[in-house]
RNA sequence: GGUCGGAUGUCCGAGUGGCUAGGAGCUGGUCUGCAAAACCAUUUACAGCGGUUCGAAUCCGCUUCCGACCUCCA
């Protein structure tokens, strides 16, 4: 049997994953900051390590899957100098900031629950942790690799260089970043309290116009970029765990700093397999404020926006996303969600089909192997897309065998639906869709058909073609098949 | 400017030395009172140039183009 293998970005390798505790992993994962409704970048991630995780429990691994959410914010460059994205999003609104962190965080959580995200065992808040996070800058103080100035803390990036390798997991040689090459237009905000321009804040001073601010031993403030991470991580998962994850934008400087910070303290790189998805793109762009490509994921589920031509589901979504390798760029369009839809639309019919079907004395395809190929795929660096490939070789089995054209035995049709069931819905988490209400309207519907048969074997074409025709009007689909009439919306 | 990654057919997107990826679309067929849907089948590739090799989408070099990070970011 193959076992998983991942790529680690630490170490730029492809490695076979073996969990520091048998039958036991703790996954860290970097959640939103909630200061805005989630948009499409922020869809991946959650979907990827979702997966990652539904893989891992379905390989008998007891997961605690820890994903935080940044509810103090990060600081906004430029002309907002130092100023908090919570905060000013709650100026703007006239709130509070945590009333601001409460509602997106509700709303993000909304949209993980459509798209089948379980939810993860622990999910910390930051401004729950302001003394984890205080302690832990203490310890990188304790050791020497951290200075205060004017009430702020900053990581001395040179001293803790001296010991350790800085730069290692992004590929950044310190000496080019000292060259700093190109970014003297930056102006931020506290550069001239630190020693080196590589340092990084631990702990902010707060002024007066920050709302968010708490007490520490040096004075009013907040935490840092990155330490909340570091901090909560730790607590929940320890010194050392298995699993750390997110997009590969956090590579710098948020996950190497984490490390630095981590170091500091335990000696240990906290994470011993450092995993990355790939970004998002819009029509081949970035998405960007400027590029007003924007779409949140509510304007998605609802076709509400200038981009979309139509609406498209959670389920959509979700399937369209592991229809690419995570460590690849993912391209959103019109196009390409329309033929996702479209595909998964097939998978489905292919999975009702499944189920009915008639066994024969003799089989003529090997069910098993291609369940062990989804293993041999999934196994080899998360390859969804691979293993979607073969749950259409087993659609189109299925559909082979329902049209006479195939046979398998009484087994490989209840392996057929056992692969069904255990890589689209289990693993990749791909849950039929239905409404509360589905049941009632499905008697409806079944009504309406059978009195368009009634008027069929009357031949009472007229009446048969109006029922069809109305239904269609209002965005049903009725398809006539050999044993009788179905319908969908 | 520095570092790293990418360029696959009409579109999306797997694939790291020889074996049909897959989906959507197109086309043909089956089914059907008609239509739609469904199903089956089929078609179009490896950015360009050069090299290594019996053999290259895959390895090497150069060229062109694109992107990411270097600053908050998913």
């Amino acid at each position: 049997m193959s076992t998983l293998h991942i790529y680690n970005t630490y170490s730029r390798n492809m490695e076979e994953f073996r969990p520091l505790h048998p039958s036991r992993v703790g996954m860290y994962v970097c959640g939103p900051t909630v200061y805005g409704p989630p948009h499409l970048g922020h869809v991946r991630g959650p979907v990827v390590f979702d997966v990652l995780r539904r893989y891992l429990e379905f390989s008998g691994f007891a997961v605690r899957h820890v994903r935080n959410i940044t509810d103090v914010g990060h600081l906004v460059g430029d002309a907002d100098e130092g100023e908090d994205k919570l905060a000013k999003q709650a100026r703007l609104e006239q709130i509070e900031p945590m009333e601001i962190a409460q509602a997106y965080t509700l709303s993000y959580n909304e949209m993980i629950r459509q798209m089948n995200v379980l939810p993860p065992g622990i999910e910390p808040r930051a401004s729950g942790h302001i003394i984890e996070q205080i302690e832990m800058i203490q310890a990188v103080m304790d050791a020497g690799l951290a200075y205060e100035v004017n009430g702020s803390v900053y990581f001395d990036v040179f001293a803790y260089a001296k010991n350790y390798d800085y730069g290692k997991l992004s590929g950044r040689v310190l000496d080019d970043l000292i060259a700093g090459a190109g970014n003297e237009s930056r102006e931020l905000e506290g550069q001239d309290e630190k020693q080196n321009p590589n340092d990084f804040a631990l702990w902010k001073r707060a002024n007066p116009e920050h709302i968010m601010q708490w007490s520490s031993p040096w004075g009013k403030g907040f935490p840092g970029w990155h330490i909340e991470c570091s901090a909560m991580a730790r607590k929940y998962l320890g010194d050392v765990f298995d699993i750390h994850g997110g997009g590969m934008d956090l590579l710098f400087p948020h996950h190497e700093s984490e490390i630095a910070q981590s170091t500091a303290c335990t000696g240990h790189n906290p994470a011993r397999y450092w995993i990355h998805h790939n970004m998002i793109t819009i029509n081949g762009q970035k998405m960007a404020k400027s590029l007003n490509n924007g779409i949140t994921v509510d304007q998605l589920f609802a076709g509400n926006h200038p981009l979309l031509e139509q609406a498209y589901s959670p389920m959509t979504l979700r399937f369209f996303i592991l229809q690419a390798h995570y460590r690849s760029t993912l391209d959103f369009s019109n196009e390409a969600l329309s033929a996702a839809e479209k595909g998964l639309q097939r998978l489905w019919n292919a999975v009702k089909v499944a189920r009915n079907l008639v066994a024969s004395e003799s089989g003529e395809y090997d069910v098993q192997a291609l369940a062990k190929e989804c293993r041999v795929s999934m196994d080899d660096d998360l390859n969804a897309p691979q293993v979607i490939a073969r749950l259409f070789e087993a659609a189109r089995v299925a559909n082979l065998v329902n049209d006479g054209k195939m046979k398998l035995t009484a087994t490989q049709i209840t392996e057929l639906n056992a692969l069904f069931e255990t890589w689209l819905v289990q693993i990749l988490g791909i849950a039929p869709e239905e409404s509360s209400d589905h049941r009632a309207l499905d008697g409806v519907m079944q009504m309406l058909l059978d009195m368009r048969v009634q008027a069929k074997q009357d031949k009472n074409y007229a009446l048969s073609d109006s029922i069809r025709d109305r239904l269609t009007a209002l965005g049903f689909t009725i398809k006539d098949g050999k044993d009788g009439s179905s319908w969908s919306l």
